[in-house]
RNA sequence: UACCCCGUGGUGUAAUGGUAGCACAACAGUUUUUGGUACUGUUUGUCUAGGUUCGAGUCCUAGCGGGGUAACCA
């Protein structure tokens, strides 16, 4: 990670954070904690908590982040999360170093923790059935009523709950549960369960044990076996807070910490949860969860988007409590951003229209110099072959052009990028359709390279391809995966998903492309001119080269037209 | 109609009782061998009503609006 990265803008956390600091609060010890579910695949959400925590590590003198699964529910947890959790982190450019944890790793710990409990009065073992439990527990407006169980002798559960343990019981036959306040106004507090009776395998401690803790009791626990003095998570938890705070107090432990929530990241035309991203997953909406199209690490690494830019995304967005939804042009400026700076350049055709010079020789063909990064000198020159036939953008010639149209033209010169002048001369089309097969051009010798010496200015300059020279390739254009800014927020559909864009995708398959892109390796990024960010897809193969467009470049002209045909409908309508 | 949290331009965020600033977006222009980039400029804001204070986006009260919370999920 760059030195000028390390430090991000103050915070409302990071403002406790340096005042904790300053009060030598934990010997003036830092110590944040990511801790994912190992139950699906990490979104661009949770870059912002990965940025936060180990940025605020690396902010302080002595700083560490621990990455830890919260891996206390075998039944949604899988080895292929962790190992994906892990890729992402990585990738995302933070080190954990050797601080890999699980919280699995602490159920002897958090089994004698529960023991303790219970041997000072602060915990029973309940024999209410799920639903009983639910109907015990009153509602938002009402309180609840105590556990017939709730005052079992000490003996007697220390016996039930060590025969939990031993797996005497079936699944849900007893739970053990704090004893705190059935009438409390925060639900969370209402003698709530900490442990369960689950006979099933964990993919960390195999059968070990059948009974597995609970978020609420575990979480606390966890943090403050890892001596985490700053415990962050996002909003919905903060109703959880008196309650981890209740742990933190009854326990006997190494270390206080404190939870402190922030906004989880929205983003407009998206959706985040996992359980959306799962529906699109399964319901085939999108290929897969790396598909470019998902918010997944995985599907924006696809994409082409680089981990500094959504580092520097995080940082621009800033940490709060309220919950806003973020544009995400934004995160689209940020990638622009860098790989403005870092990528590429080349040139390709994703619609090919064929040119000929006609008074260019046949049998002539040269190596133009190509500068292959303006924004940067150090990357070098490249040579690109010219010949006779050339291809350019279909869209870059129109046979009756509009007003501030600069692009080729009959009578018009345009200039090719880093050849020459040409001027076109005619068109040629099939009889029978009436379609343009190609464009005939002369070109001016006196140009080459670009720039002609009787200082005559040219308003439009084309990309172009060699027709023999040129590699062919699939190109995948995306775009954004929602048509409206909230999917969810929706009321004018029964089902978010009628709102994907339909266009999210469109696949284009007989590219033309410069020969020097032929051997770019998978995850290789370019700026294709004048077109946009493209970078080569991991399915790509010497057979088939394909591409993903990351984003296209900011383009001017498409907001001209699109005004001109607005305004074209208008005056229909008048 | 219980409790908790949050309200600053279109969006995201600063201002820690003392000139409401930044970024993105939008719009206009300059430069340009990418209609890209860069640069310049413009538009738009403290939810409302009271109170405290010499002075309130900031503190207090009430209202209004938004979000969260009743898995043996995390």
């Amino acid at each position: 990670m760059k030195e000028n990265e390390s430090t991000a803008p103050a915070d409302f956390i990071r403002d406790i954070v340096a005042t904790d600091v300053a009060a030598k609060k934990h010997d003036g010890r830092i110590h944040t904690r990511f801790p994912p579910e190992p139950n699906g695949y990490l979104h661009i959400g949770h870059a912002k908590s990965i940025c936060l925590n180990f940025g605020i590590a690396a902010e302080n003198a002595g700083g560490c982040c621990n990455l830890r699964f919260d891996d206390t529910n075998p039944v949604t947890e899988e080895p292929e999360y962790v190992e994906s959790i892990k890729a992402d982190v990585a990738w995302l450019g933070f080190d954990w170093s050797d601080r890999e944890y699980y919280a699995s790793q602490y159920f002897e710990t958090l089994y004698e923790s529960a023991v303790g409990l219970i041997k000072r009065g602060k915990a029973f073992v309940c024999s209410l059935t799920e639903s009983q439990i639910r109907d015990h527990r009153g509602t938002l407006t009402e309180p609840g009523s105590n556990s017939p169980d709730r005052d079992r002798a000490v003996a007697e559960n220390l016996d039930l709950f060590g025969r939990m343990r031993a797996g005497e019981f079936e699944d849900g036959v007893y739970v053990l549960r704090a004893k705190i306040d059935m009438a409390h106004s925060n639900i969370h507090m209402r003698d709530p369960i900490i442990y369960r009776i689950r006979h099933a395998e964990h993919h960390f401690t195999g059968s070990a044990w059948c009974i597995y803790p609970m978020y609420d009791y575990a979480h606390p626990i966890s943090d403050a076996i890892e001596r985490i003095t700053h415990s962050l998570c996002t909003l919905e938890f903060e109703i959880h807070r008196p309650l981890y705070d209740w742990f933190v107090n009854e326990v006997d432990l190494p270390c206080r910490p404190r939870q402190i929530e922030f906004a989880r990241l929205n983003l407009s035309y998206t959706v985040m949860s996992k359980r959306r991203l799962l529906e699109l997953v399964r319901d085939g909406n999108v290929s897969s969860w790396d598909d470019p199209r998902m918010p997944t690490l995985s599907g924006i690494r696809r994409r082409g988007f680089t981990p500094e830019a959504i580092r520097n995304f995080c940082r621009r967005i800033g940490v709060t409590k309220y919950d806003g939804i973020t544009d995400i042009a934004l995160l689209e400026h940020c990638v622009r951003d860098d790989l403005n700076k870092h990528s590429p350049r080349a040139m390709a055709v994703l619609n090919p229209l064929r040119v000929v010079i006609e008074n260019y020789s046949e049998e002539h063909e040269e190596n133009l110099a190509a500068i292959n990064n303006p924004e940067d000198d150090s990357m070098g020159i490249r040579q690109v072959p010219f010949s006779r036939v050339l291809y350019i953008e279909q869209d870059d010639f129109m046979e009756d052009p509009p007003k501030k149209f600069f692009r080729l033209a009959p009578g018009r010169e345009v200039r090719l990028r880093y050849a020459y002048y040409i001027t076109c001369t005619g068109v040629d089309r099939d009889p029978a359709t009436g379609q343009i097969l190609q464009v005939r051009c002369n070109y001016d010798p006196a140009t080459k390279g670009g720039s002609s010496p009787d200082g005559r200015k040219v308003k439009g300059t084309l990309h172009w391809v060699s027709a023999v020279h040129a590699v062919d390739a699939q190109v995948r254009l995306y775009d954004r995966l929602f048509t409206v800014e909230d999917p969810l927020a929706d009321t004018s559909v029964s089902d978010y998903r009628e709102l994907l864009n339909p266009n999210s995708l469109e696949i284009v398959d007989a590219a033309k492309l410069e020969p020097g892109l032929a051997d770019a390796a998978p995850g290789a990024r370019f700026q294709f001119e004048r077109l946009g960010y493209f970078c080569v897809d991991r399915d790509t193969s010497p057979q088939q080269h394909i591409f993903n467009r990351t984003l296209p470049l900011r383009d001017s002209w498409a907001k001209i037209r699109s005004q001109q045909n607005g305004k074209q409908a208008n005056d229909k309508t008048a």
